[in-house]
RNA sequence: GCGGGUGUGGCGGAAUGGUAGACGCCGGGGACUUAAAAUCCCCUGUCCUUUGGACGUGUGGGUUCGAGUCCCACCACCCGCACCA
């Protein structure tokens, strides 16, 4: 190899795929005796085009792979389609294409992007969600979860868009009004299919507890999404002779309570008569539902003249409708405890309604009055009959005992989690295998007809869901009475696509959705690596799906991801200009940056430099991953992906960074063609500093700390470039090949190569670490006086304390900084520093 | 409002309670060259009375021989949830 050869990566990185798809280098066996591992990015959306996002998720996860192979596992790397989705019915509506041949012909097209990055990834495995073979299955597996009991069908209100005739996803309402039509949305009751998730509440977020290996965030985040709270439901008995169920988590605070609310919804505010209560129930409705407004939002009421009797004084209490209780939660109604509930007592302040208080700091407080706000905190219960004296939580288990005593009511857990509402009215999902006749109602379709196809000959041009529409698919016999009948046309949420194709990944039989002995050689994913916004809706789904597989005996994993990973976002600068009162974003390739200020190509005038957001195409600052690619070569971009910012953090894109990325490629090089396997001399210093180098570049890619790990091979980098040919030095370079292996994989196999390697070094183990060789034996030790530095000295590794006393005293800068002081203590921290107190 | 996170040079960021600023980028100077590119070398937190010294990790306190790191209070920004009784 000669050194003045540059490395090119437009021939070297096609030149090498093309061997590792030859060699099937990353192909996954799963009858390896080897250990297995499972690497597993979340698989994109075929949007049409790779993102930079795209890359930099995907990078790092084949860093991993690459690194996991080459320390003795089994891996699997696979990639495939989340390809369902609303997109592709857009492009119908608006370009006239099918929704199948565009998702396809986008496939096609990010596959050769992603090709291009070299990832190690088994392509044998690939699957598209919209595959019939894909679908097919998950038909069948819905079907089984039906049989469980854990689908069933429920009335259920939705967003119409009466110009499209169609459902609308609350993101896609825009001031109530459809994002595509501008028309007025509708709410209307629709037949719609649930999963029951909510049977799994506790153990969702029991779950929770056994995965340390999840960022806290996501778990809160999901803990918080399940929301169970403790309380009780009890009933209050009303003027009118009905009874009032209500749900309080402060049962406590009973004797506090001075009013019942009942949300505007709620069958007791529909049953007042009266032109003026059906006035304020229309007002609440119309009540905004942004942030802004629910934070401003008056706390409003309306007295409907009913009472309730208290159940332990017999106060006969006041019944209102009220805007801030939710029809959604719990009854419907609450007890109301102006004291110790903050939104009770803006409302009892507004309508003049008695605020007593029931917690105090201390007995001696119980008429202590209260300082413009709630107490909702600890204490003791005060001017509560049989409840005085007791603390909060006491109090909860003394008045819910009472109460059931009583055959009032009962102690009682309440979610927030809602049942997975996965009817959609779309042509592009998975259609629901579900036939409604008229005498056998709701009949699943019999397994041997599966798969379900979506019809092709379907029309976007007229509004509404194309299957209903269609002249003949829905027409159908039932399976069970044979007589006439109709599919069901509803399609399933595109996250039940996303919520098993980890199984099918691991095992891909014809006749079922997985093999459950097959699967249990890959599962759980041990790393599973994507974007922070799919924390809840994701993660929870397939969280909840694998359970109830596992409930049905199909599965033994319960977790579906050992460990998660949140990546950060790629973020750019924009380049703007205002032209009048708009701005005008210009995209990167427009621009020439300079140091401290960006010109416009085209007229070469001076723009704006904006703060380094998220890329988006609105604003322009996007860059394009093949544009990249072509300039720099796959390894440098790969390289950017993983340098700096840890990768939980987000990462700014800049024309300078990617530079010095392709510098230290070739840079790289140069050094890799000063390979000398003849090289005889011995560097201990050297040699020394490649061990502790392959040790920690290891420990950092385990904890996917991939910043520190480039850091470290710049480091090693440095120091090999300034050493003289010796036989350690051979091995450093040998091992720095290996090291960038994982990242720079094209340029590793090209360097390994030209040392006359003969495999492929995406086959070579991890090089081997001597730990003898890790301990340093000199070292520096920092002197200070009083906490400050004075002066370092080398001392031997393991030098007593005395030693470095004595060395520490000898030093003339500490001398000079002493200055004849007296030494009150010295205290020495062996192989680390001295510090003298005066 | 509730919950969580983050704050360190011009920038991205390192740092088991033990030499703050590793490593990269930007910038400055130099070598090589007719010139440029590429490459290599040196400098690069601030300030001062510059072979030395002071200050310095959002702010104010505290613990400690020693604090970016631990504790208390506060400030700013970011993210999630949102009238959940």
């Amino acid at each position: 190899m000669s050194s003045d050869n540059r490395f090119d990566p437009a021939s070297a990185d096609a030149r090498w795929q093309n061997v590792w798809e030859q060699a099937q280098t990353f192909r996954a066996d799963s009858g390896s005796p080897k250990p297995k591992s499972y690497v597993l990015e979340m698989f994109p959306y075929p949007s049409g085009r790779i993102h930079i996002g795209h890359v930099r998720n995907y990078t790092m996860g084949d860093v991993l792979a690459r690194y996991k192979k080459a320390t003795g596992h089994e891996v699997l790397h696979p990639m495939g389609w989340d390809a369902f989705g609303m997109p592709a019915e857009n492009a119908a509506m608006e370009k006239g294409v099918h929704p199948g041949g565009w998702t396809r012909d986008n496939i096609e097209h990010m596959k050769a992007q992603l090709k291009r990055l070299g990832f190690a990834l088994d392509w044998s495995r690939e699957l598209a969600t919209c595959d019939q073979d894909y679908y097919g299955h998950e038909q069948a597996l819905f079907i089984d979860l039906f049989e469980a009991g854990l689908v069933y069908r429920k009335e259920s209100e939705v967003n119409w868009d009466p110009v499209d005739m169609t459902v609308l996803a609350n993101e896609q309402v825009i001031d109530g009004k459809g994002w595509r039509s501008g028309a007025e949305v509708e709410k209307r009751k629709l037949n719609q299919w649930f999963l029951k998730i909510t049977d799994f509440a506790e153990e969702l977020l029991d779950g929770l507890g056994g995965l340390e290996n999840w960022p806290d965030k996501v778990r809160l985040m999901q803990e918080n999404w399940i929301g169970k709270s403790q309380g009780l439901e009890f009933s209050f008995d009303l003027s009118n002779g009905d009874k009032l169920p209500v749900y309080t988590t402060r049962p406590d605070t009973i004797f506090g309570a001075s009013f019942v609310a009942v949300a505007a919804d709620h069958p007791v505010a529909r049953g007042i008569d009266s032109e003026e209560a059906r006035e304020f129930i229309a007002l609440c409705k119309k009540g905004g539902t942004t942030a802004a407004e629910l934070e401003t939002a008056e706390k409003l009421g309306f007295d409907t003249g009913i009472t309730a009797k208290h159940p332990f004084t017999g106060a006969d209490l006041p019944v209102y409708i009220a805007n801030f209780v939710l029809m959604d939660y719990g009854t419907g109604a609450i007890m109301a405890v102006p004291g110790h509930d903050q939104r009770d007592f803006e409302f009892a302040t507004k309508y003049g309604l008695p605020t007593p208080r029931v917690v105090a700091p201390s007995l001696d407080d119980a008429d202590k009055p209260f300082d413009g706000e709630a107490e909702a905190g600890e204490g003791v219960i005060v001017n509560s009959d049989f409840l005085d004296g007791m603390e909060v939580e006491e109090a909860k288990r003394a008045i819910i005992a009472r109460i059931e005593e009583q055959g009032r009511g009962a102690g009682k857990t309440v979610w927030r989690l809602r049942d997975w509402g996965v009817s959609r009215q779309r042509y592009w999902g998975t259609p629901i295998p579900f036939i409604h006749c008229k005498s056998c109602g709701v009949v699943p379709a019999p397994k041997e007809s599966l798969p379900i196809t979506l019809p092709e000959d379907v029309d976007f041009q007229t509004p509404g869901n194309p299957l209903l529409r269609h002249p003949t698919w829905k027409d159908v016999e039932c399976p069970k009475c044979g007589g006439k009948a109709e599919r069901e046309t509803d399609t399933l949420d595109t996250f039940i696509n996303s919520s098993w194709y980890f199984l099918r990944f691991a095992s891909q039989p014809a006749d079922k959705p997985f093999d459950a002995e097959e699967v249990a050689k890959w599962m759980p994913v041990e790393q599973y690596i994507g974007g922070i916004e799919h924390a809840i809706l994701h993660l929870l789904y397939a969280r909840f799906w694998t359970r109830a597989l596992a409930h049905m005996g199909q599965l033994e994993v319960k977790e579906p991801f050992a460990s998660l990973f949140t990546q950060g976002m790629v973020t750019h600068e924009t380049y703007s200009r205002k032209d009048g009162g708009k701005t005008v974003y210009f995209a990167p390739d427009e621009i020439s940056r300079e140091a401290e200020r960006a010109l416009l190509k085209d007229d070469g005038g001076e723009v704006d430099i904006g703060r380094v957001i998220k890329m988006s195409k609105s604003k322009k600052n996007v860059v394009d991953p093949d544009t990249i690619v072509d300039t720099y070569g796959a390894d440098a971009v790969r390289w950017f992906m993983l340098s700096d910012s840890p990768p939980e953090r987000d990462l700014p894109w800049s024309e300078a960074g990617i530079e010095g990325c392709s510098r230290f490629v070739h840079r790289l090089w140069r050094l890799f063609g000063s390979y000398d396997a003849n090289a005889a001399a011995e560097d201990k210093a050297l040699a020394r500093k490649t061990h502790q180098t392959i040790a920690a570049v290891a420990e950092d890619i385990e904890a996917l700390s991939f910043n520190k790990a480039v850091a470290r091979i710049y480091e090693l980098t440095g120091a090999v470039e300034k050493a003289p040919a010796s036989a350690s030095r051979s091995h450093a370079v040998r091992s720095l090949v290996q090291l960038v292996a994982p990242m720079m994989p094209h340029l590793a196999e090209e360097a390994w190569a030209a040392m006359g390697e003969t495999g492929l070094v995406s086959d070579a183990e991890w090089p081997k670490v001597d730990p003898a060789m890790l301990v340093e034996d000199e070292v520096t030790i920092a002197v200070q006086h009083k906490g400050k530095l004075r002066d370092t000295l080398t001392a031997p590794k393991g030098a007593s304390k005395e030693d470095l006393e004595a060395m520490a005293l000898a030093s003339e800068k500490v001398q000079r900084s002493l200055d004849g002081a007296e030494i009150r203590k010295v205290i020495v921290v062996p192989d680390r520093l001295v510090n003298i107190v005066t």
